[in-house]
DNA sequence: GTGGTCTAGACCACG
DNA sequence: GTGGTCTAGACCACA
């Protein structure tokens, strides 16, 4: 389910956060689900317990998931529209800098709107996948 | 011309090396033209010299500026689009986790769409600018 | 009667001491009253009975509660003032750091005081609302 | 400067939090003054490095220090008032509980008024003799 | 020099 | 069983 790459130079637990959230929204983690226990991650991705740890805390204080004591982390039920703006202008910035590294590679307007479509059309399909 | 924000997440060396890129992408560099010495730039930004000096040889890596000896640097008279294709799958997926991020924002597909035509237009906008 | 919030970063436990207490300062509770048997408020609360079982322990330690074997346990007829002064300076260490807490919120000593004020008016309305 | 009570219930990483906060209200520590840093202060302290990294990480994202690469952690300049409505209630609701439990020491409505007095008159007084 | 990340292993409170 | 905290020690990127 969840693939690390320990070599990366993406941290790993930064790993963990993006596939958690990737996985929501595609469906294969829904609303209230439970998630792996952090020990049981651990073990999975063959990774230690405490990077897991770092990876769910760091989704709870984005308020994508919740941990209810001696129970369990749970993908947050009531998932709301965030609305941080100073988050919004930060991940602006960083598409600007990927649209400009495109550039060097050909990558012009008309491109990039198709890739943007694809990696939509990827989520989308993967999600229909997980529902049926 | 240059603004780095040194308590920002990205290191400043990439930070340079971005707005190089942007700045020629505007016209604001043109091909053949010749970029402040690293000690310049070193003093007009503020930053510490040896930081200027990884910004450029990264730059250099990428073959869009040329070290001549003696003479300085200056942008790659002949840029041709970059063929890496393991670097145009990293840029792919980094944009894939921006989509994946924008999600929670409550950006979808349009939106997303509509924020790239804007980031083109914002950098058309600047470059016509800059050779009027 | 008992709200219960599970994924707060408060033990559930202490939720439990926290509210009972607050039900006897409002009234809601009077001196001699019987309390929900463990079983029952477990069931009440949908928290493990050995949550309740902790929570009344603590309060029988302070005093506020009695257990009478056989017929169930009552809040305190005799609640005496505390004289604990080592627990007296803990809860104003407490205190002392919501006020450092609340200055970051542009909240200072005229606004604290005021809020001091809401939270003392809100307890007794709710205790005259109980009684009448 | 700093003190630390390794056996008390409160984590080690809120205490720094917590005397970090404190000492910026008092004027111990200016806005743009630089920290300790993370070594200095674990070595200070008698505190592992990765705690004192934890309470300065948190306390970054609370935008009340930044860290600048390479060269330390500073208070921020532009400290400005925080506005997470979530946050405050829940701090309403510390102050509410702490209330609460003064209330069986005896201490009622006005004495309440008089400790919060004592204690920004004591925040005060160690300011003034910060900046003399 | 700085902070950031990761691991291994331990202890604890909570439920 | 769960997650939270802490330590010790290591490696790395950045400036």
């Amino acid at each position: 389910m969840f693939k690390i790459n320990p070599s990366s130079s993406q941290p790993i637990y930064e790993q963990v956060v993006s596939q958690v959230k990737e996985s929501i929204l595609k469906g294969a983690l829904r609303e209230g689900e439970k998630l792996p226990s952090v020990r049981e991650l651990a073990e999975m991705t063959r990774v230690n317990p405490n990077t897991i740890g770092k990876a769910y805390k760091t989704l709870e204080k984005e308020r994508i998931i919740v941990t209810i004591r001696g129970r369990g982390t749970f993908v947050n039920e009531s998932l709301d529209i965030k609305t941080d703006s100073t988050a919004l202008i930060q991940l602006k910035k960083k598409l600007k800098d990927i649209i400009v590294e495109l550039h060097y590679f050909g990558v012009e307007k008309d491109d990039a709107q198709k890739i943007i479509s694809e990696i939509y059309l990827e989520l989308r399909k993967e999600a229909d996948h997980a529902s049926s």
